[in-house]
DNA sequence: CTTCCCGCTTACCACGTGGTCGGGATTCAA
DNA sequence: TTGAATCCCGACCACGTGGTAAGCGGGAAG
């Protein structure tokens, strides 16, 4: 963030051990705020699992809000990475998104972050309130371009909005998340996320 | 719940005071679990709003966790209650169900809830866990049920299973309601809950 | 070798939590 | 009017929380 240049070379902010330990606490919060949600969760609880103490974790990030939304940041630049990486792979809109949910279902702690902060942070005092809003504003927005794109070609249904349509496929993928963390305990009756979010977009789309 | 029975005359438990404020209770922890959370809410909190002390609550709800159980079953009676007449009315299911969504819009506190706690709930160690569950299974149970005899009309639409139809929409109902809550600041963005799921619906079924 | 900063610790603080205990009003039935 | 049940309160408890203060050892840079 700073401007100021170290003495001579350009060099990392810390030690090699400090960045070390900082990436591993940003592991373990991510890990824990799913299963417990940002509130119920403890930095020494957080702090226990990288085997330092509390105040140790404090000294990388100087308060509770500021590890969230490091968290939160970093989550979105992997996803986003990988997002656009399969975008200029050639892969579809909807093929990428669906790509996304698989891969997050393979990693139940990531789901349980964003289905539990994203219900948390709809209180306004929410730390990660603003965040979500704009996360919000942005995936939807993509979205609506994209059925856009598709109206304009003829292949989105007829009677449908595009902006509704991307309303409605966002939340399918939130609902489902829910649905499949409940199911957690019970495989059988355990939806497959992608498998839906391919149906919701074949159900918005003509033929 | 006991078959034991009082005295002489028939009589609802306790005193007419004390129902009152057992109602007043539960009214006030529904918004505040809502508002917050229910890890987050406290005790003393509830207790206030209702203006008795904190072990005054605890005199007629024995647990946080007794309470939480309360608030939720008393909401789902009323809702079922809702939603059987409108039924009996003649109402088509799906009218039916949009028509829940109405009235709820028109009362954050309960959209607020149920949002936050099935999120919350995801936790297999979570008090309410199994009600969630239990409420998943029925719900989307039911709502398969209806899409079976929609299919038998020859009325949903083609590639489409039942079941999969069912999970996607119950799965748009709550995942408005988080883009619909974290809209709460923002009017000009927030979404009709209702209409989303009618047209939901419409893109299920055929023409 | 010296100096400085980084990484981290132990000890501590004020505070809010769910829950318990014992007792004082209030209310109802007899 | 007596007596019992109900309703509710003030005081208290053990515990977990986020955050602070002070300091110590070790690695990096001159």
């Amino acid at each position: 963030m700073t401007t100021q240049a170290p003495p001579s070379t350009a060099r990392a902010a810390g030690y090699a051990r400090g960045r070390a330990t900082r990436e591993e606490i940003l592991d373990a919060a991510m890990l824990l705020f799913g299963e417990v949600g940002y509130h119920t969760a403890s930095l020494r609880e957080v702090a226990s699992r990288v085997g330092i103490s509390h105040p140790g974790l404090l000294h990388h990030f100087s308060s509770k809000a500021v590890l969230l939304a490091a968290v939160l940041e970093r989550r979105d630049e992997v996803d986003e990475a990988a997002f656009q990486a399969d975008l200029d792979a050639g892969h579809d809109y909807f093929d990428a998104l669906a790509r996304i949910v698989e891969r997050n279902a393979a990693r139940p702690g990531i789901v349980e972050l964003f289905a539990t902060l994203s219900a948390e942070a709809t209180s306004p005092d929410h730390p990660a309130h603003a965040f979500f809003q704009a996360r919000y504003r942005t995936v939807v927005g993509s979205t609506t371009a994209e059925f856009e794109r598709r109206r304009d070609e003829g292949r989105l249904r007829s009677g449908i909005d595009p902006d509704m349509a991307a309303r409605l496929t966002v939340a399918v993928m939130d609902g489902m998340q829910i649905q499949w963390l409940l199911a957690a305990d019970t495989p059988d009756d355990r939806p497959d996320m992608a498998e839906a979010l391919r149906a919701q977009v074949a159900a918005l789309l003509s033929d």
